[in-house]
DNA sequence: GATTGCTTGTTGACATGTCACCAAGCTAGC
DNA sequence: GCTAGCTTGGTGACATGTCAACAAGCAATC
């Protein structure tokens, strides 16, 4: 029986049993080597950044290669400030560029350039090598189904209004 | 047949399929929107950084409370440079100390302060509350068992040298 | 058609992370 | 012991991300 000073719950917390400490463990030691692996891959095989391949893959998605930029971090769960930053540098490496948005004239039409485009078309085969050597082909059916499965289900649910 | 002029493979890409797609997406969407959240609830219940959460906790689990620099970065899978930056700013908030090492006197022992390891006490039970809100209570226990394998393997993957 | 309030994108100040380099100390081979 | 090379932790410069504030434009209501 526990009683606590600071006015938090009065019940002990649930911790998390072994298996579910297993799963949580595991999940942010992948999270963060996978994040780490694949951007060393990105980099020495294209030059670009995480951050530049999102952007840059959005962009060459959109039917005439341009996205308003509200939509693009909208889109990539990112800050209007952030994004903007970001475009900054990107447009000035000449991967992007901005154009004025007919109809509205407060608003930002982000544009892949040729350049860009070719980096993403340069970096996506070695990306997906990439993706698929540490992560995908190392998994079996089930288990890509159970992957795909539960991360819909928590992205649903953090997505739901609050 | 295509043929490719910057000296890559001549060989089409293996692209992912339909599965692996929803797989890979779902993985990433729900690792930044899981993120986002739960750095959001360990700011608003505790104040804390996922980062500082993350050395504190790995300083509480210590056996007297305390680690040399490099172990604590290894552990963390971060840099030392990273880790030291990190460590001067919670050493001015009065979370962390740094103590001379007895043996090696280039060395630096971080230890938990009082305020840190009451910072992690208190902190802790949200933050568990906070994973099983918005994941682990979600998920089956097939796919709690799944999670924790393939997430072993890949972790095993990407620690094994290169 | 003016007032009021919302949206858009940008900016500057600051927090955080990365990178290259350094001084000091350890260590192994001679 | 001495020396050559490695390890340790720290630093400064710079890249990147966050946050609050802002100007300009839009929209809705009277």
């Amino acid at each position: 029986m526990s009683t606590r000073g600071y006015g938090g719950p009065v019940t002990e917390p649930r911790w998390l049993d072994e298996k579910q400490a297993r799963a949580w463990r595991g999940y942010r030691r992948m999270r963060a080597l996978l994040d780490l692996q694949i951007t060393r891959d990105l980099a020495a095989d294209s030059g670009l950044s995480d951050a530049d391949y999102d952007v840059l893959s959005n962009l060459s998605e959109a039917s005439p290669h341009r996205l308003r930029l509200t939509e693009l971090a909208t889109t990539m769960l990112w800050s209007k400030s952030r994004l903007s930053h970001h475009l900054t540098r990107m447009q000035q490496r000449g991967l992007v560029d901005r154009e004025e948005c007919a109809g509205d004239a407060r608003g930002s039409i982000i544009v892949l350039t040729g350049a860009g485009l070719r980096a993403i078309e340069e970096a996506a085969p070695h990306h997906v090598a990439s993706v698929r050597r540490h992560m995908i082909d190392l998994l079996t059916d089930e288990e890509i189904a159970a992957l795909a499965a539960l991360s819909h289900r928590v992205v649903a649910h953090l997505t739901a209004a609050p």
